[in-house]
DNA sequence: GACTTTCATTGATCTGAATCAAAGACCGGT
DNA sequence: ACCGGTCTTTGATTCAGATCAATGAAAGTC
């Protein structure tokens, strides 16, 4: 909720040495376009829970993610609260067009992103054909998961919808870390609950069982997988 | 459900003429891009019910709607359904560099459509920033929509569902033909319900809710929103 | 204009998840 | 190791919306 008063700004210590240099926005650039780029762009660090930009804020800068995890939120005016995805390293967040942000980003845990003014970004990008198509690429890429996650906030069970964020979290902790069927968990049940819609005793009880049943077990700070045919069975039907 | 078989084929008939030129994708081009691009397009009409294209098609064309109404749906194996969005004339449907489309478009009524090849029409957009900058505009404004509608789908109650429903769909029409508080359906009420996340049940009786408070007046084929401000009160808080 | 079919409304009942209410577990600080 | 806070789990109860079941109102069709 807070912001940064004691973030370190360090100018981007080169891209070439970026951790997600390969696979994020920046994939898309030449060795001389990169070179430029390195001059739009510095790190931030956020310590846990502070807030990287709110919803209400004037959206003057896009980020890159480079460690650690960001929710993504809505509030409603009475308090409601709506996570729209969880952000993990490499994924590009905040590009819009429109004057304010409409959703909020907080820090799940301390922090990296790569921060870009809009302006001096825009006109980058402008004639960057490369660069346009691939965060086209991404902003598609999006669409379809928040569409997705509209068929499961919209049609299906706690049970389901517990499962399927469970396989779909450790899929993309598989595609950045390699495979594993432990899956930590970083952001509370709270999180989980307003990411699902649901409240967080339901999460909670459907956690529980759903270790009952074999599926998975509950570990400090996350779950395994025990039965991931069964989990993900859960999450397609 | 079922494809085509009367479509009439038409090439465009120009696109200076179009009724959708001004604010559609095409609206990035200049007049001799406009040129070339006509001859990538072709009008496809289809009649009402008709699927334009389905969930796992391989996703070869786009489309610009030209004119009436789709819906967007997603279908789970077990026959539950998802509308993820309702489509007017001068939106852009089918963008995706994914193979297949992941959801399906259908009719509501008899529709014009304006179809692009993918492949020629990648061809051309590739070094056309300005048209590359639009398309990225209209992912991310539909992206903070589908932001918006996981928020309505995963936090609020029936009644501020159907009222946001109402009032986004006036505004959307408002847009498109100019102020009016009578705001037709042209969708069914199982449509509204499979967009809500509700039963059809549940959307008839907030219906009669909405009109017995009167909020609105159930007229053939639409609403009138009588009083539009608590209608709008329901759809913000 | 009667007849079928589809769609919308209304009513009665049920249920999955929310809400209300304690306990436990797990910190971080001293 | 102990304390005070926060977070999670579990239990009891309620309730919004789903389900089940008719009925009513349009829209074709012959």
């Amino acid at each position: 909720m807070k912001t940064s008063l004691v973030a370190v700004d360090l100018h981007g210590q080169g891209c070439a040495d970026c951790a997600v240099r390969g696979f994020s926005v920046c994939a898309s650039l030449d060795q001389f376009e990169m070179r430029e780029f390195e001059h739009l762009s510095r790190r931030v660090n956020f310590a846990s829970c502070e807030t990287v930009f709110a919803q209400e804020d004037t959206s003057s800068f896009f980020y890159n993610l480079l460690d650690g995890v960001l929710r993504l939120y809505k509030l409603l005016p009475d308090g409601r609260r709506q996570i729209v995805g969880f952000v993990l390293p490499g994924d590009f967040v905040g590009m819009t067009t429109e004057e304010r942000h409409g959703f909020s980003a907080d820090a799940i845990g301390p922090v990296t992103v790569c921060q870009f003014a809009k302006m001096p970004f825009a006109r980058f990008a402008d004639d960057k054909p490369n660069l346009l198509r691939r965060m086209n690429e991404l902003a598609v890429h999006e669409l379809n998961q928040a569409r997705d996650h509209m068929v499961l906030l919209g049609r299906r069970s706690a049970e389901e919808k517990v499962a399927t964020f469970l396989v779909g979290w450790r899929d993309r902790l598989v595609e950045l870390r390699g495979p594993s069927n432990i899956v930590p968990l970083p952001m509370s049940r709270q999180d989980i609950a307003d990411y699902l819609g649901l409240t967080i005793e339901t999460v909670s009880r459907t956690f529980t069982k759903l270790e009952r049943e074999g599926i998975i077990a509950i570990l400090p700070g996350g779950v395994s997988l025990r039965d991931s045919a069964r989990a993900e069975a859960l999450a397609a039907a």
